[in-house]
RNA sequence: GGGAGAUUGGCGUAAUGGCAGCCGCGAAGGACUCAAAAUCCUUUGGUAGCGAUAUCGUGCGGGUUCGAGUCCCGCAUCUCCCACCA
């Protein structure tokens, strides 16, 4: 072993943080801005595990980089402290969670420091922390003021067995995730947020941003912009009507039937007397169903039931049966469909299961499915012989005249069920008289810190662990009137949608971050984490960003330029680290044994930052040798006594490349790339007679993106006394990276036949006389009629002959 | 059912449309050593050949091109995400 990785590692962190060497004073504008974020953890009990310094090693090459290309880097670390887990911890233990949490912050505080992350420190945040969630809490209040922030009663998994109300996480397959009782659907009253309002600009916001295009695509699906016609349908003797949504006008003479959800107003109303009770029960049913059990059982089978009630279809007055069918979804379009069994397979498969009429409007063949084709249209009077587009255009003109249809754009994406009935999370600042006034409390009233409670389990009848508060807590006054504060808690997102901005400006009591920092630091300029957060946390925070936009907290309309998600490190027999297959690889362990240094490098190095690579020691081993050989020429003889201060130009050429390739490989995160070109760099220099002290310095900072700790002894080794954090960036002589003579592949017909070394400038006529000269050549050559010659200086001559 | 991505030596991987396999792991050989480890130096896609070399080769089938791992069309397999969205 040549060099003692614990000592190294003990010195530099002493020395980094005695010199506060990475706080950012981001009121200096005086030097451009770079922001690199990490999405922040959430402090578990089990501790760092090999995925975290994947990402964090990312972002931190680039920071480190950044600082020596002369830039103002704010790099900060926080955590994302309230959830689920260390309530059900708490519960257990019955204990508060905030001990358990804090202590573990500090156990990843500790483990984050290790691995010598280039953090300031100084603005680390927590979402617990009363200081930050007072602007959670402020930001909510904002969002009731502009209309954003409302209550409604909306289903929740409610398992009667265990008398609890539970997070969508806490059920699987429609049972309990502890104990496996049945979950039902149950409606309740809920905090929901209006973020159906920025449904356009969420979408529309997508477009130039520099994510990956599956992110994209995925928030992209989730929005779900779909545009379409909605028709009004008229319940036939009752003068009452429903509107449909349809992306598919054209097939509306093809529609034999209506449906509504079990949802629908409308129900209440228009059943015939002898269904009500069929009705009745079938709504019963169907609502009571989790989501998840009613998608698993409806798709094998179409349930539902006639309403006796009948609708008009406006296109030609003809009278259809409405259905009430739970394949029908409440919260999307009007919650009603007009059914076209003939083309809609899903239509098709009630229709069949409950004997109704089909009418074919398309030509195709519906013999066994529903057929979604283009085609002719046929029995729909004035667009027979249209195709799909005609047709929509056609009847869409028809129902805009009659006033009985217009265009109509719909979301997939629902207002934000925004609150939990739960003990750990943000209280959430509202006062209620019990009569549907809600009232918010003032500025100078939050944050509405968490009253302690001796027990944080959610209530048998479902109400939320605040609900038993003390009275002194509960009871609030108001111009003479009482009210009582809200019990729900919000969801773990809440922090984390806005906790970029108040890393700008932590300590800021005055507002959640001052304008006039926001403006230069914002966007991030990178951010990197995990694909899982793809849809829900990003989406939630430019959601957040958006309206801080609005009501001129913050001048940008997107918060995150450049999203990077690193993929996952999975165990050594490929499949996904667990305690249950023991294959789980601990971060303390391998720096004990093989320093920080040498994970970082092998998790760089393993393969490009965004797959998922499978963990191994054989690589760690090799990570680890490759630093001691890299070591090795600035401590031990004969390499030591090679250093010279005078350049002998030997290796200007493998220098220039390695500094040109690590230069633009950390920019674009390709970092396994970069260390090859680093290897290829060391091995030159084991090679060479001389090695000049200015190139290993080069080397060195380069180095210590990625591998700080040796960076910076290899630097003290080298003759300096102070940290190269803040040294300036290597750079090369593009005229070193120009050979005289270059290799050039001599192909004949496309087949490689020779190498000629030319030089790069050379013309077409030098080629081509060398070409014709090439022995290796000449046997395809000779007696050949060249029928073209291809030459692209430095790549290839290409001779085609026949 | 829809979407995104992937498929290259024994393994992880690399290749602005231009010599496929850089770099590492593993393996083999050599130097050093009494010996081993460590280190240093070679070799290492398959087949044939002592060798120069030849030939085959980037999941499968087509296409574009002087030239395709790379671009286009179709297919297979895998991974992830969404999914009764009218």
């Amino acid at each position: 072993m040549s060099f003692d990785h614990a000592a190294i590692e003990k010195k530099w962190r002493d020395y980094w943080e005695k010199e506060r060497l990475f706080a950012c004073d981001t009121s200096d504008f005086s030097k451009p801005k770079y922001y690199a974020l990490d999405m922040f953890p959430f402090p578990s009990g089990q501790g760092l595990h090999v995925g975290h310094p994947e990402g964090y090693t990312a972002t931190d090459i680039v920071s480190r980089m950044k600082r020596m290309q002369g830039y103002n880097v704010l790099h900060p670390m926080g955590w994302d402290a309230f959830g689920l887990p260390s309530e059900q911890f708490a519960i257990k233990n019955n204990e508060h969670p905030e001990g358990f949490t804090r202590h573990n912050i500090d156990h990843f505080r500790e483990q984050l420091k290790m691995l010598g992350f280039s953090y300031d420190w100084e603005r680390e945040l927590a979402t617990i922390d009363p200081e930050y969630y007072k602007w959670t809490q402020w930001i909510f209040v904002e969002m009731f003021k502009h209309d954003l922030a409302y209550v409604s009663d909306v289903p929740v998994n409610y398992c009667p067995e265990l008398g609890t109300v539970l997070a969508n996480e806490e059920v699987i397959d429609g049972k309990s995730e502890r104990g496996g009782y049945p979950v039902i659907r149950m409606p309740m009253r809920q905090w929901m947020l209006k973020i159906t309002a920025y449904a356009d600009k969420l979408e529309k916001g997508l477009e130039g941003l520099d994510w990956p295009k599956s992110t994209i695509e995925m928030q992209r699906n989730w929005i779900g912009r779909s545009t379409g016609v909605e028709i009004d349908f008229p319940v036939a003797f009752t003068g009452l009507s429903f509107k449909v949504f349809t992306t598919r006008v054209d097939t509306l003479f093809g529609c034999t039937y209506c449906c509504l959800a079990p949802e629908h107003p409308l129900l209440k109303t228009i059943v015939d007397p002898s269904k009500k009770e069929e009705v009745e029960r079938y709504v019963k049913e169907a609502t009571a169903k989790s989501e998840l059990s009613r998608l698993a059982s409806s798709e094998k089978e179409k349930t539902g039931v006639f309403t006796g009630a009948y609708a008009v279809n406006p296109i030609n007055g003809r009278k259809i049966p409405i259905y009430v069918a739970d394949y029908v979804l409440g919260s999307y379009g009007s919650g009603a469909v007009m059914a076209v069994p003939a083309h809609d397979e899903r239509d098709y498969l009630f229709a069949k299961a409950h004997g109704l009429p089909m009418i074919q409007v398309i030509e195709g063949d519906i013999s066994n499915s529903a057929y979604e084709g283009d085609g002719k249209h046929m029995n729909s009077a004035f667009v027979d012989g249209l195709d799909i587009a005609a047709a929509k255009q056609a009847i869409l003109e028809r129902l805009i005249e009659t006033g009985h249809g217009r265009t109509k754009v719909n979301y997939k994406l629902r207002d934000w069920i925004f609150s939990r009935q739960r003990y750990w999370g943000e209280p959430i600042p509202m006062l209620s008289d019990g009569k549907g006034e809600e009232i918010p409390l003032d500025e100078s009233e939050l944050p509405l810190t968490l009253p302690p409670l001796d027990d944080f389990t959610p209530s048998k009848d479902g109400k939320p662990p605040l609900a038993r508060a003390p009275e002194s807590w509960l009871k609030v006054e108001r111009n003479g009137k009482s009210y009582v504060r809200e019990t729900n808690t919000m969801p773990q997102w809440a922090g984390s949608s806005w906790y970029y901005l108040r890393y700008i400006d932590p300590h800021n009591d005055k507002c959640l971050c001052d304008k006039r920092l926001s403006d230069h630091w914002m966007p991030v300029d990178l951010y990197v984490g995990g694909a899982e957060h793809a849809v829900l946390h990003l989406l939630y925070a430019r959601f957040y960003y958006k309206f801080l936009h609005d009501i001129g907290v913050v001048s940008g309309t997107e918060p995150f330029k450049r999203l990077v998600h690193q993929g996952m490190i999975l165990g050594e027999n490929g499949e996904k680290m667990s305690k249950s297959r023991g294959n789980v690889v601990n971060p303390d362990d391998i720096v004990r044994d093989y320093g920080a240094d040498s994970l970082r490098l092998f998790e760089m190095f393993a393969g490009p930052l965004s797959e998922t690579k499978p963990w191994s020691t054989t690589g760690l081993v090799g990570a680890r040798r490759f630093l001691e050989r890299a070591y090795r020429l600035v401590d031990e003889e004969p390499y030591l006594s090679r250093i010279k201060a005078e350049n002998d130009h030997s290796l200007d050429r493998s220098y220039a490349k390695l500094v040109k390739k690590c230069t633009e490989d950390f920019e674009s995160l390709s970092f396994n790339t970069a260390i090859a070109e680093m290897m290829v760099f060391v091995n030159d220099c084991y090679k060479a007679s001389n090695l000049y002290r200015g190139h290993l310095e080069g080397f060195v900072k380069i180095l210590s993106c990625i591998c700080p700790f040796i960076g910076e002894e290899m630097w003290h080794k080298l003759g300096h006394e102070k940290s190269l954090a803040y040294e300036p960036w290597p750079t090369y002589e593009e005229k070193d990276l120009v050979e005289e003579k270059k290799k050039v592949a001599l192909s004949v017909n496309g087949k490689v036949r020779d190498v000629l070394l030319l030089a790069p400038d050379a013309g077409e006529e030098e080629a081509r006389e060398a070409a014709f000269l090439s022995e290796k050549a000449k046997p395809y050559l000779e007696g050949k009629t060249v029928k073209k010659f291809v030459y692209v200086p430095g790549r290839i001559v290409n001779v085609v002959v026949a």
